[in-house]
DNA sequence: GCATTCAGATTACAGGCGTAATCGTAATGC
DNA sequence: GCATTACGATTACGCCTGTAATCTGAATGC
């Protein structure tokens, strides 16, 4: 089973990750390798689960080939097999295409026009935008 | 069916839209109010789709209190009880939260390092900045 | 050695979603 | 008036998700 020959998926992300998925993935990009208990220990108390939930969303990770295992002992290392940043890259794409026809200035207008934006996040910006200029 | 008493969610934005379910609002965004036949002239098309399937999914978008119905003979038109801005509005967050901590910030970051950012929309958003400041 | 424990694997199950087909009924053509 | 048409309403159905419980087999305590 560990001879599948259409794994070339694994990182370009074609599958999604689902919400509940997604919490796993912040805590291996937390820390990593880590096994399923402590996985648990790190999201468990926060979403209310239970360890079988958290087995189960490793799997189902596993799977869709988001996160690689490592025998250790009689059980498995879990470590993400994609960036969090190609991840947060291809979320961000995605909704800026559904939502603002691909532009992203729309969406910087509508987060100022919303008052999304914090003094600290317009200075950053500022600074973001000096810093390319070069 | 009028007269529920719980409709308080319905602008509010509670009951989440799904994906094909906003490609319906769009449709309903750009011009409204619009027969089912209308609606589906505008994206059966482009998603594929047959007219019972966007019969449903007017049917679970007025359920959902994203829709109004007003009796036209015997067929509805339809028309949009949430505004696009709320809607962009929670969307947007949503990601700013799962994904960058709350703090618009880093997807600028983001999307800047990412190159998603056009001149045009470099441009956009100083101005924007400038008149923020104003 | 044998019971207990602790992994992962398998199975479960309800609700949402994508995508319709079918049903019931009211209007309409003639 | 009656067959056909054109609606919305109801039902369908398989896949994905959230959230587990149960099974199976290996390790470990004693």
């Amino acid at each position: 089973m560990t001879t599948r020959t259409d794994n070339d998926h694994a990182v370009s992300g074609a599958e999604r990750i689902s919400d509940a998925e997604h919490a796993v993935m912040e805590a291996l990009w937390k820390r990593s390798p880590l096994t399923a208990a402590e996985v648990c220990e790190s999201v468990c108390k926060e979403r209310g689960w239970s360890i079988p939930t958290v087995k189960t969303l490793l799997s189902r990770l596993v799977q869709k080939g988001a996160l690689a295992t490592q025998p250790d002992g009689r059980r498995y290392l879990y470590t993400p097999l994609i960036a969090r940043s190609a991840y947060v890259g291809t979320e961000s794409k995605r909704l800026v295409e559904r939502l603002f026809g691909g532009r992203a200035a729309p969406l910087f207008a509508h987060l100022a026009q919303a008052e999304a934006l914090s003094e600290d996040d317009i200075a950053e910006i500022e600074r973001l935008l000096r810093e390319m200029k070069k």
